[in-house]
DNA sequence: CGATATTTGTCAACGGTGTTGACATCGTCT
DNA sequence: AGACGATGTCAACACCGTTGACAAATATCG
């Protein structure tokens, strides 16, 4: 067998996570896969977590590509909608982004993007800040929460979202008179349309700062 | 010592777990606390998943207790500042959203109350809907995001925070220009300020759709 | 080329984890 | 009192991430 590399170990981890899902991933599978000892591992990585840091990179290539010029707001809004969808594709991958900053090139590369656009907009530099942050939590987090339902197959995902909801129906309409009644309308859409409704009134509320007025 | 019951593991998980934080927390610690056996609690909680969930339960309880009357937007503020607060106090609460766990009394009572306050505040069903997930994904993905951090010691964090800063200071200016002028402001003030300021640009957003305007 | 130094792979092992099954003990009820 | 189920104890299983010692391969240099 070839060489251990980064690039290999990384492929073959990503494939193996997807085999086994995030909970079951191990570095004791990932050398089974890769036909090496485990601890061969530890010569290219630190730690575990040096390894699913890189995994997370390898998911964000191209991610900051080709992005809309035509406003900050298209940009960041395009930016978000792709940095969700790469940790949805990989569903693993997204709980362990987690709190550490951007040290990978992919993730520097949004981090810059992102906050030259906020500058080039009109934002002072605290301020963009914070919208920097703003956006990012909101983009990580909620893929953070949909990326469980987001790896069921359509059809089942759909029944989980009609039980949840038949689930607020049946309440106590005494206790619960809003869950009930609002029943039918919640889950509305798509994961993905609740995503892209909450940013782009983030966005419009971070338009709002801007010096020079939305 | 006095026999063991769901509610006494609890409080002492609870109590463990914010000692040696959610990483550490193990079954055999929980033990040792309970000056018991460890497996002596699989005689109450069928795993420790189901335990988790009993705690994530228990940090909830009061969440909706005595909230702002002033507006819809105080109330739900507090609310979700609330809620923030108890997923950090309670990092095992961010599972118990992403599966499809029965839900539980206190978090009925959140959903009830958020949706009321949409509603009379004057959105339609469908927009109340939308802004109530819009809400929660914010609230619950930026804790889940922060929940490691927010475990350290301040002294530590602030540390860590720093190091970070000096992190993008130390890039190459020339490919991420914006990163590096922009280090000594990146993770402005604490974690929960951050959120509370992408909170009100949310909220601002929403109010942006209220049929009688902002 | 040969010798040396560094990197990389292998192996055994450490201390930890959640969980299970067998066995002893306790409380309760007939 | 005896039976019985619920509860506590103990040893053990099958994993996990990680480390240190040693061997093999590779790179470096005289």
């Amino acid at each position: 067998m070839a060489r251990l590399t980064p690039d290999r170990i990384v492929t073959a981890a990503i494939e193996v996570i997807g085999e086994v899902g995030s909970e079951q991933f191990s570095v004791r599978k990932l050398g089974d896969a890769l036909d090496a000892d485990p601890t061969a591992i530890y010569r290219h990585f630190r730690s575990k977590d040096e390894l699913l840091r890189a995994m997370g990179d390898r998911s964000l290539s191209g991610v900051a590509d080709a992005l809309p010029t035509s406003s900050w707001r298209a940009c960041i809004r395009e930016l978000s909608i792709r940095i969700r969808a790469a940790n949805l594709a990989q569903p693993a991958l997204a709980s362990l982004v987690r709190g550490a900053p951007p040290r990978h090139r992919n993730e520097l590369l949004i981090t810059e993007t992102m906050l030259g656009q906020l500058r080039d907009a009109g934002f002072d530099a605290v301020t963009a800040a914070e919208a920097y942050h703003a956006v990012i939590e909101l983009t990580i987090g909620s893929a953070t929460i949909d990326s469980t339902l987001a790896s069921m197959p359509a059809s089942e995902r759909d029944r989980t979202y009609a039980e949840w909801r038949s689930d607020y129906a049946t309440l106590d309409a005494e206790a619960f008179p809003h869950s009930v009644a609002m029943a039918p309308s919640l889950y509305p859409g798509t994961a993905d349309e609740r995503f892209v409704f909450a940013l782009d009134r983030l966005l419009d509320g971070l338009a709002g700062r801007l010096p020079t007025g939305p």
